[in-house]
RNA sequence: GCGCCCGUAGCUCAGCUGGAUAGAGCGACUGACUACGAAUCAGUAGGUCGGGAGUUCGAAUCUCUCCGGGCGCACCA
C-alpha cells in the first residue's frame, strides 16, 4: 500500500516538475517524517531545486504544493520546515487499501536469477558460519522469488580440493585404514545413526595437525603424500579418488540433511569434479586467449605463466606488470581463479558446454540434481542466468573481483553487471564463548572482541549441535506452557521455534557486521527474536479462535463498513493508525532488500511489526469492544497485522506456529 | 606497503540513494497478570555518532587526514 502511494505521488510530483519549471530530476528523494502528525511520506526535493531556481526552498516548496492540487489516496499537501513538502495520505483510503491486499500482487520481473550459497567443503560438518551463509542465501532466494523471479539454487561443491584430500589422507595414513576398513567404519556409523560429518570434522583437525607434528623429514614426507593425494583425487579412476567420492558423497548427504533442518533446498549441485573431467577449463581458456584477457608473460617474476590484469590496476605499454594475477602457472596447471571464470562462464550460458545431470536428493516438493560426467535424460537444464548470486564470506572479495574483470574484458559487460558478490562477514566466537566449550584461548585472544572459526583446528560450533541445543530449550519452554498438548506437537512447535530463533539471529544483522557469537545470544527468545514475532502472530490467532471467528469472515464483514474516519483519527487511534501503515510497507521493503542485497532490512520490518501490534493489543481490548463496527475494525486490524507478520516471517523462512 | 570492512547508549546492533528532535534490543532501576496467554507491555536513567579538517542550505551518512580493531593482498584450493 505504502509503496504503491509513494509511486503515486512521485508520479505526480514529475508531472508537476515538468509542467512548472519543465525540470525532470533523475530520481525524486522521498522519506517518511520523523512524526506521524506531519504526514505519511515527505520530499525534500524543494532543497534541492533551490539552487537551479535560485529561490529559496520555501518559495518553492509552497509554488509545488499549489500545483499538486488532489491526488487520489491522499488528503492534503503542505509546506512544512525550512522547504519540507508533506503529504498526508486518505487514511480510510491507505486502510481499505491495505486490508484488500490488492497491492501485495507484484508484477513479476521475469527475471532469471542463480543463486549460490552453502557450498561447504565436504570434509567436515557444517558450522555457524556456514549457517549464516545458507540462511542468508536461503532467506535472499525467497525474497528474489516473492518479487517474481525465476531462480535457481545451487550450492557448489568442492569435492576435488586440498580439504577432501586431508580427510582422505586422514584416514589412510594417520588412521591407516584401507579403502575397505573406510567403507565398513561408514556402514557402521551409519547403522548406529552417528553423524560421519562429526566423525570427519575431528579427523580432519587432527590431521591438519599431523601435517606439522612430526620430525622435518617426517613433515616433508607428509606434505608430499597431501600433494600426492590431491593429485590423484583431481585426477580420477584411482582408489584414492573413489574413496574421496565416497566420503564427500555422504558429508554432502548431511550437510543437505542439515540444512534441510533450516527449511534450505537446493535445485543442483555444480561439483569441481566435473568442471575438471568435462573440460570446462580447456573451454574458456581459448575464450580468455582469444579476447586477449588473458596474455602470456615472458619476463619478470611471472615468466612463463599465463597472467591477467588485476581489477583497477595501471598498466603502461612496454612495463612488466608484476602485480597481474597468474591464471595458468608455468607447469601448465590452471588456479582456482581460472577454473572460476570458466564455471561463471557456464553460468551465463557463455561457455558452450554444460554438465551432465543425476538427480540426487528427495525434497517433499522436488528433487535436487548433482553434476555428473554422463547424466541421465531426461533433466532440467540449469546454468544460462541472466543474474547471479555469490554469497561467498567477504574474505574472497579479490578472487571473486578477478572474475568480474574476466567476464568484463571478455566483452560480456551486461552479465559483469549482474554479478553480485553477496558478501558477508564471518561469524566468530567471543571469547567468553570459547571456553566455554572447553577450548584452550592463549592469553591474547582472551582480550580480542572475537575469535575466528577454524575447520583446521576443529574450533567453531557445530550446525546441528547448535540446532539441537536450541530445539532443547524451546522444548522445555513449550513443555511447561502447552501442558494439553501430546508429545509430537510439542515437538513440532518447539522446532519451529528454535528455527524462527536461529534464522532470525543470523538475519538480524547486516551483512558487513562480524558476528560474535554467543550462546546467551542465540538462545534468548525475548526482545528482539524470531520468538517474539512468532508469539505475536499466537496472539491473534488466539484472539480469533476465542473469538470464534475468522481473518475472512472479519475482513469480509470489514469491507462493508460505510465509515472508517473516525477511528482513524484523534490521539487515541493514532496508533492504530501508524500499525495499519507498518502493516503496509512489506512491498516496499521487499524492494529495498533486493536494490541492496540485504535481508536484515525485512527482519526489521517484522519486528517492528509485531512489536507494534503488541502495544495496540495492550492498548485496546478487542473481543470486549462494545461498538460492534468498531468491533469489526479492530479486528480487521488484527487480520490484517496476522496477514503480514506470517508472509513476512514466510519470506525470512520462518514458520508462524499455531501455539506456542 | 597496497586494498576492503568496521568504530553510534554499560553490552549487541539499526539508522532507507546526505535531510526535520540520533533509534531498537539486552542489561540496570520503577511499575502492570481475576484480561484476547507476561516468550508481553508501560516508564526512568544512559550518546562530544573514535578525533580533527573540509564540501553543503543541511553530515552519523560524502571527501581528506589521524587513531583504534578486523580481513584480504601466492605459480594454495
Amino acid at each position: 500500500m505504502v509503496l504503491e502511494m509513494k509511486k503515486r505521488l512521485e508520479a505526480h510530483l514529475r508531472g508537476v516538475l515538468q509542467a512548472k519549471y519543465e525540470i525532470q530530476p533523475e530520481s525524486i528523494p522521498m522519506e517518511t517524517p520523523p512524526d506521524l502528525r506531519m504526514g505519511e511520506l515527505a520530499t525534500p526535493i524543494a532543497f534541492e531545486l533551490a539552487r537551479k531556481l535560485r529561490k529559496a526552498p520555501k518559495m518553492i516548496a509552497q509554488e509545488i504544493v499549489a500545483a499538486l492540487g488532489s491526488l487520489e489516496g491522499f488528503a492534503s499537501f503542505e509546506v512544512a520546515g525550512a522547504g519540507y513538502i508533506n503529504a498526508r495520505l486518505d487514511r480510510a483510503a491507505g486502510v481499505r487499501m491495505a486490508a484488500s491486499g490488492e497491492s501485495l500482487a507484484v508484477t513479476a520481473s521475469g527475471l532469471h536469477s542463480l543463486v549460490e550459497h552453502t557450498s561447504i567443503n565436504p570434509n567436515k560438518a557444517a558450522h555457524i558460519g556456514h549457517l549464516r551463509n545458507a540462511i542468508l542465501g536461503d532467506t535472499f532466494v525467497r525474497l528474489l522469488r516473492a518479487a517474481g523471479q525465476k531462480v535457481d539454487v545451487q550450492n557448489y561443491i568442492d569435492n576435488t580440493g586440498v580439504q577432501v584430500a586431508d580427510v582422505v589422507v586422514g584416514f589412510l595414513h594417520v588412521e591407516g585404514k584401507s579403502a575397505g576398513d573406510v567403507r565398513a567404519l561408514l556402514e557402521e556409523l551409519k547403522s548406529k545413526g552417528e553423524r560421519i560429518d562429526f566423525y570427519c570434522w575431528d579427523l580432519y583437525a587432527k590431521t591438519s595437525q599431523w601435517y606439522t607434528s612430526g620430525t622435518d623429514t617426517e613433515n616433508e614426507a607428509r606434505k608430499k603424500l597431501r600433494y600426492a593425494t590431491l593429485h590423484e583425487i583431481e585426477h580420477g579412476g584411482n582408489e584414492t579418488a573413489e574413496i574421496a567420492e565416497v566420503i564427500s558423497t555422504v558429508v554432502l548427504r548431511r550437510h543437505l540433511e542439515t540444512m534441510l533442518r533450516l527449511g534450505i533446498e537446493y535445485d543442483f549441485l555444480p561439483r569441481e569434479s566435473e568442471i575438471l573431467h568435462l573440460k570446462f577449463w580447456e573451454a574458456a581458456f581459448e575464450q580468455l586467449k582469444k579476447s586477449g584477457v588473458l596474455y602470456f608473460e615472458n619476463e619478470g617474476k611471472n615468466k612463463g605463466c599465463w597472467v591477467m590484469t588485476r581489477p583497477g590496476a595501471e598498466t603502461a605499454d612496454g612495463v612488466t606488470d608484476e602485480d597481474a594475477k597468474v591464471i595458468v602457472r608455468s607447469n601448465g596447471t590452471v588456479t582456482y581463479v581460472g577454473k572460476d571464470i570458466a564455471y561463471h562462464l557456464w553460468k551465463f550460458g557463455l561457455l558452450g558446454r554444460d554438465f551432465g545431470y543425476k538427480p540426487f536428493f528427495k525434497y517433499p516438493g522436488h528433487a535436487c540434481w548433482i553434476s555428473a560426467e554422463k547424466g541421465e535424460e531426461p533433466h532440467p537444464h540449469f546454468g544460462g542466468a541472466q543474474a547471479i548470486y555469490n554469497v561467498i564470506d567477504a574474505r574472497q572479495s579479490d578472487p571473486q573481483a578477478n572474475v568480474i574483470q574476466a567476464l568484463r574484458g571478455m566483452g560480456h559487460t551486461e552479465q559483469a553487471d549482474r554479478y553480485t558478490h553477496f558478501s558477508y562477514e564471518m561469524v566468530a566466537l567471543t571469547p567468553r564463548c570459547a571456553v566455554e566449550l572447553g577450548y584452550e584461548v592463549s592469553p591474547e585472544d582472551l582480550n580480542r572482541p572475537y575469535i575466528e572459526v577454524s575447520g583446521r583446528k576443529g574450533f567453531g560450533v557445530k550446525a546441528d549441535d547448535l540446532i539441537d541445543k536450541l530445539i532443547a530449550a524451546t522444548r522445555a519452554e513449550v513443555d511447561a506452557r502447552q501442558t494439553g498438548r501430546d508429545e509430537a506437537e510439542r515437538q513440532r512447535i518447539a522446532e519451529q521455534i528454535a528455527i524462527g530463533a536461529l534464522r532470525y539471529f543470523m538475519l538480524k544483522y547486516t551483512r558487513n557486521s562480524v558476528i560474535a557469537f554467543d550462546f546467551k545470544d542465540a538462545l534468548s527468545f525475548e526482545g528482539e527474536t524470531g520468538p517474539y514475532i512468532q508469539y505475536a502472530v499466537v496472539r491473534i490467532r488466539n484472539i480469533f479462535r476465542k473469538g470464534e471467528t475468522s481473518p475472512d469472515a472479519v475482513l469480509a464483514e470489514f469491507a462493508k463498513l460505510a465509515e472508517l474516519g473516525t477511528y482513524l483519527s484523534g490521539a487515541e487511534n493514532e496508533d492504530i493508525w501508524a500499525l495499519w501503515l507498518r502493516a503496509g510497507r512489506r512491498t516496499m521493503v521487499l524492494e529495498q532488500c533486493i536494490a541492496t542485497s540485504e535481508p536484515a532490512h525485512l527482519a526489521k520490518h517484522a519486528f517492528q511489526l509485531a512489536q507494534e501490534f503488541n502495544n495496540f493489543y495492550h492498548k485496546h481490548h478487542i473481543l470486549t469492544e462494545e461498538d460492534p463496527a468498531r468491533k469489526t475494525f479492530l479486528l480487521a486490524t488484527a487480520a490484517v497485522a496476522l496477514r503480514e507478520l506470517v508472509e513476512a516471517l514466510a519470506w525470512l523462512g520462518i514458520e508462524s506456529p499455531e501455539a506456542m
